[in-house]
DNA sequence: ATTAGCACTCTCCCTATGAGAGTGCTAATA
DNA sequence: TATTAGCACTCTCATAGGGAGAGTGCTAAT
């Protein structure tokens, strides 16, 4: 059924209304209060409809209604007024960034950010290091048998590993593998999810025969096992979820702290939207997550050097303000690349 | 006022069926559950006492009654019967530790263990580097203008910090500027605390008078502000706290939530704590912080090759198995010690 | 097409009530 | 003197009833 201008505005205000005062919304609420010059019975007509139509709910027969995931989704695609931040809102943020020089403190700002702006829990998902070229490679000896690797990528994120090695090092040997290694990054690009085989067929070219290749091997392979893959997660603000009343239900609480408990959930979540367009609105049951029913999460892909790096979201009960989350991610995630890229 | 046999007797039943049940205990459970061969008169006239030297009290006059934080300290120093782990379940933990072949990953796996073998939360708070002997500094370039640092200490801790520097990096100095401190570390023990003072001082004797003095001398101090000072904290297990009846009232969960959130807070507590014993435990109010005062906390110090490093520890209501988180606390700050040291 | 009017439903709050649990006190008992 | 049986008393908890109020769906009138 298409909904007809009058049902968009109704459907609109009780959206706004719920998400002000998280009651049922009744008929003489929306008479009331949006000015729509209807009576209640013609308003509770549209309602009904709404509800047939599964835009709106009832906690109960004689109650006002709720908006459904559905419903909060038509608003979203169709009907919400974008939201812009003020200038003294964006000046506060770019001076707390300003603190930040950092990239691990430039993550936890940007989850401090988020939460404190909006009441809900603030995510943000470290740059995933897929697609980017490795520029550079060292190897640094710490302690007696281990190695730390370093390897550098073109958008400058830098990656470390400490690996153990059986047997004393022998210097010269490891300034002859980083000459090699850096020498061939130099020859071609070379993406990091690839730089394990290229980089190991490279070698076995010239030290096949050698009598300690598989040592070698064994190293270079242990080191490239690099935690790019990881899933790493920055959380702040699970304490707001407390003031929202839809929380106070036990149950409910119990999702969405298992939600957030487990961070690899929540991040290979997040990932799964990476790369279709900047900023993601997943509404309660749109997830498969059956931990995720309730919640609603608002992301924006940030990059680095104009380069998709991850993404930064907000957590919170699918009653939000979507307007104005919408508006602070996305502008907290392009601060958040710039300050990325100079870094 | 000395508590006598038959007091000591029935606190300690009452502190164990509080824990069981988590329902005030009343002068018949007691009766019943622990065989005193007394008459539930009698044991009413001994828990008034208790009650009246503040060892117990009652939520209403004709309620049955819950051990006081004075009654669980008691309990604690005086009553309780250590606990030993079964040998299937130390099997069970070194199995599990058996994957963790790097530190951060011993870290995670240790504060998963805590809770789950606790159904409280697990708190692990990584090592603080004072009293380390630094051995090692290395500079890397990453990239154009920053320099990846990293310390080596003699416990084996390697710290890392990147440090941007403002034009471009000159290799040659900044091998003769490694030199000059790995020099001066071989010969004579530094502590990572004063490595900035000790090493400036020096620096400052052979190029005072250098036009670039204080270019070095700034990148340095940022390099040696390093964070050895931060209180790094792993937490597993939040979805516990709703396990526990005491946290179905929304502020007593408030108060612990905010305690978890501010991972700071947490951590600077149990530093606070470290230097004096092995285990220590923070019973309710005894905590001079109020989000601490539904909660116990258990921590055991954990050592990397005899030196004390750090804490594991865990947290939950007051009402716990004191016994059983001790042992458990104890025996993973040992195997955590073992794995640690021979990283 | 809109609306006034109304019967109907459901929640919420208040009260009352009674059962049950547990206490403190007192007087009897070993 | 220490212990205990007995009992009055207090408080919680679950249940039920009832009335006010909010809000609806439907119908008939405009």
């Amino acid at each position: 059924m298409e909904l007809n201008e009058r049902m968009k505005t109704i459907l609109a205000a009780v959206v706004h209304s719920y998400f002000t005062t998280a009651e049922p919304v009744s008929s003489s609420i929306i008479a009331q209060k949006y000015h729509l010059n209807l009576s209640t019975a013609t308003i509770r007509h549209e309602m009904y409809l709404l509800e047939k139509n599964d835009y709106l709910w009832q906690p109960h027969i004689s109650s006002g209604r709720i908006p459904t995931d559905k419903g909060y989704r038509f608003y979203v695609d169709n009907l919400m007024v974008k939201n812009y931040l003020q200038e003294k809102e964006k000046r506060e943020i770019i001076q707390i960034y300003k603190k930040s020089k950092e990239f691990e403190e430039a993550m936890k700002t940007t989850s401090q950010l988020l939460s404190k702006l909006t009441d809900n829990i603030g995510v943000v998902l470290a740059p995933v290091i897929y697609n980017n070229i490795v520029k550079e490679i060292q190897f640094v000896p710490v302690g007696n048998n281990r190695i730390l690797t370093v390897i550098v990528t073109d958008a400058g994120l830098v990656c470390q590993k400490i690996v153990n090695v059986s047997g004393e090092i022998n210097k010269d040997r490891l300034n002859y593998l980083s000459n090699f290694i850096n020498s061939k990054l130099a020859e071609k690009d070379i993406d990091i999810t690839n730089l394990n085989n290229i980089l190991l067929d490279e070698l076995e070219k010239i030290i096949s025969l050698q009598e300690r290749f598989n040592y070698v091997y064994n190293f270079l392979e242990e080191c490239f096992n690099i935690r790019y893959s990881e899933n790493k997660v920055y959380l702040d603000g699970r304490i707001n979820l407390m003031k929202h009343p839809e929380f106070k239900e036990t149950d409910k609480l119990n999702y969405i702290l298992s939600l957030i408990e487990e961070e690899n959930i929540l991040a290979t979540t997040i990932r799964g939207y990476l790369g279709f367009r900047k900023t993601k609105i997943i509404i309660g049951k749109e997830s498969k997550l059956k931990e995720m029913q309730n919640c609603s999460l608002v992301t924006s892909e940030y990059s680095i050097k104009g380069k998709s790096a991850g993404a930064i979201g907000i957590l919170g009960p699918t009653r939000m303000d979507y307007p104005r989350m919408i508006s602070i991610t996305e502008y907290i995630s392009d601060k958040l690349s710039e300050i990325l890229s100079e870094l």
